[in-house]
DNA sequence: ACCTGAACACCGTTCAAGT
DNA sequence: ACCTGAACACCGTTCAAGT
């Protein structure tokens, strides 16, 4: 009892008082925070009504589980990129910079990345989706040839946003440094058979010289490019 | 005492005798059974206790954790793709098979394709990049363009993988069967402000309409398009 | 070497009880 | 309405003990 009075009065030194009453808002910050700063595994309830200073039922009453607040974390965490990016000069560069926007937030925040390839089409995504399709409009892809386009462009991005979590993750779950990790994952690629990989292991210079980021828009570029020369051509046979 | 005798005896009625000890394949065949039947939640190491009527330590002997059986399952179901295609015709119809191979195999085991998301690069993974990358390099793609190339390929495969192990996760949790989920999901949809989300709600017919095997073939090859525009101007600036 | 299964530490979630 | 925290059901994993 004596024990706990302390640790009160300790507790409101630090933070003088909760002024404001718990919200689904303060919440889901709260799991934002430890998510960032230990990752998705170090994201607990226990851990939640601890950093909240709170029991569970107050948690359960803003929150259906753990899962819808792992989604709300994800959005929040996404929904900046789009507002951001109205201003933006051409189509072109409008993509590059909704494509870069989610690339650097899901370096930012790996979790997200992962929760976005676990669920269907989010609310997150849904804005994504549809800034791309109306960049994608604007750069003269017909109608019909829309969704395809959007479609490959979304999933290179999740494809890209899953991998950059896994790495991450095993990242930390290595508990090396990020240089000896990286010298530990070479040292594995060198042990390739190199008569059944040797792409791979061509490759593999190339990658470890490549800043990620730059390979990511390179991808976008490819993808464009393949947009502008597939729309191209339905042109032709359709103009006559 | 007496019930576990008669307990032994209707197993033994049942399964006459287990002949091949337990192995580390008889482990993971089991998981892979488990998880197409009932995703991977249901993976649970009681359950294959259960199934393969032994005990923990029995488990653990043959396989470092859960983990390790997810990965093993993983690469399992994929890696019989890349061998199934040696013959093909030429590399555009081998690039074409390995993608639809992938997403079939990703059908049928979509706990599969999350698990792909989920490591980093896995020896699985690494046959189907080194054939992409040979059948490029077939194609004619550069040197110094073929680490890009495939790796939007590969990205693009995974994150049509991811969204499709979560359409079968949602699907699974729905409890409801096909048909009554994609009404649900349509109603959903439908319930989407229309001046927010224009082109969503214009690509939704034609996502209804499409066959998902199809508008994957069609980002494959709209990719593929974009490698080889990228290819042919890289060609004519280094040419002189 | 291979296997058994009780025990441990730790989850997410619930709910009767408080204010 | 909002919150508390003991209790529940269920995980993955370990390990002393058996064969």
């Amino acid at each position: 009892m004596c024990g706990r009075m302390e640790l009160m009065a300790t507790k409101a030194r630090r933070a003088p008082r909760r002024t404001e009453a718990l919200s689904r808002d303060v919440i889901v910050q709260a799991a934002t925070e430890i998510l960032d700063a230990e990752g998705e595994d170090a994201l607990t309830l226990r851990a939640l009504t601890v950093r909240l200073a709170t029991g569970y039922g107050a948690i359960y009453h803003h929150v259906a589980d753990r899962d819808d607040l792992l989604t709300a974390a994800t959005d929040h965490v996404i929904a900046h990129i789009v507002p951001d990016l109205t201003a933006e000069a051409g189509p072109r560069p409008a993509l590059r910079g909704v494509a870069v926007g989610l690339f650097d937030a899901i370096v930012a925040h790996p979790w997200a990345g992962d929760q976005l390839n676990r669920d269907p089409l989010r609310p997150a995504l849904l804005d994504i989706y549809e800034s791309i399709s109306q960049q994608l409009q604007a750069l003269g892809v017909p109608q019909q040839a829309l969704s395809d386009s959007a479609g490959v462009l979304v999933n290179y991005i999740l494809g890209v946003a899953g991998q950059n979590a896994a790495n991450a993750r095993a990242l930390a779950n290595s508990k090396m440094d990020r240089s000896a990790f990286l010298a530990a994952v070479a040292a594995q690629w060198a042990q390739l058979d190199p008569d059944r990989y040797p792409s791979v292991l061509k490759a593999r210079t190339q990658l470890l010289e490549h800043d990620d980021r730059e390979q990511f828009l390179a991808g976008i570029d490819l993808i464009l490019a393949g947009i502008q020369t597939v729309n191209r051509a339905g042109k032709d046979s359709s103009a006559r």
